[in-house]
DNA sequence: AAGCGTTATATTTGTTCGGAAATAACGATA
DNA sequence: TATCGTTATTTCCGAACAAATATAACGCTT
């Protein structure tokens, strides 16, 4: 049979979600366009999910993720923080070496 | 930091879900009882969510996985087939290595 | 001081999902 | 044939979730 192994992954800590799939894709956005609001028009989401999804990331996270500033020129904007890039290029790493995992896993059922 | 990486995974064909951590949950009860009805009580779960679970297996499946029985002695029932028992098994080893894979990643992102 | 583009937040509206309950169908058993 | 316990299926309702809308706050720029 063809199997196909999915996944989804996300890091926790004290039992709150810090950093999943979605949170990754939308921190990329704004490192890329440095503004929440853009990040959000590129990722087709509303600017309120991308709003509460940083809060929830701000809100688990120890360390800053994201900084935005309110006002001034161009009207404010968002930043991903260093600690913020570093969990993100550690969460790709594991997320993708799981993907490798599991498909080496499927290969291995598909005789059932 | 203390992460913790977590995990869902789940067994496609052909794009359909076949198997899943709840799906998964529900045959071994099924397994155990040999009652979908009972297996639905066991796990708190109302019957039509569990009926919709196996029927959404049944569909995605091409092998039977589940095999019920209407009517008859004690009103009939449901087993899990031989292959519903290899797929369990395969499920089972596979996520439980996927876990020890990520608590090993999670200790090795612990100083960022 | 007015305008601008952004973040921040509340309110309302719409949509999807799951549970509860009701009902039918079924076949051994007595 | 009546009973029984199960599977199978529909309908309804509420809750949870998502999306749209509205509004406020902010600080640079002109």
């Amino acid at each position: 049979m063809n199997y196909r192994i999915k996944s989804r992954i996300w890091i926790e800590v004290d039992d709150k979600v810090l950093l999943g799939e979605g949170r990754v894709r939308l921190l990329k956005a704004i490192d890329e366009t440095g503004s929440l609001s853009k990040a959000a028009k590129t990722l087709k989401m509303s600017y309120k999910k991308a709003w509460t999804l940083v809060d929830a990331v701000n809100k688990s996270a120890k360390e800053a993720v994201i900084i935005s500033n309110v006002g001034g020129k161009n009207g404010g904007g968002a930043q991903v923080t260093p600690y913020g890039r570093s969990l993100i290029q550690a969460f790709e790493r594991i997320n993708k070496n799981c993907w490798i995992y599991l498909d080496k896993q499927a290969k291995s059922i598909a005789n059932i």
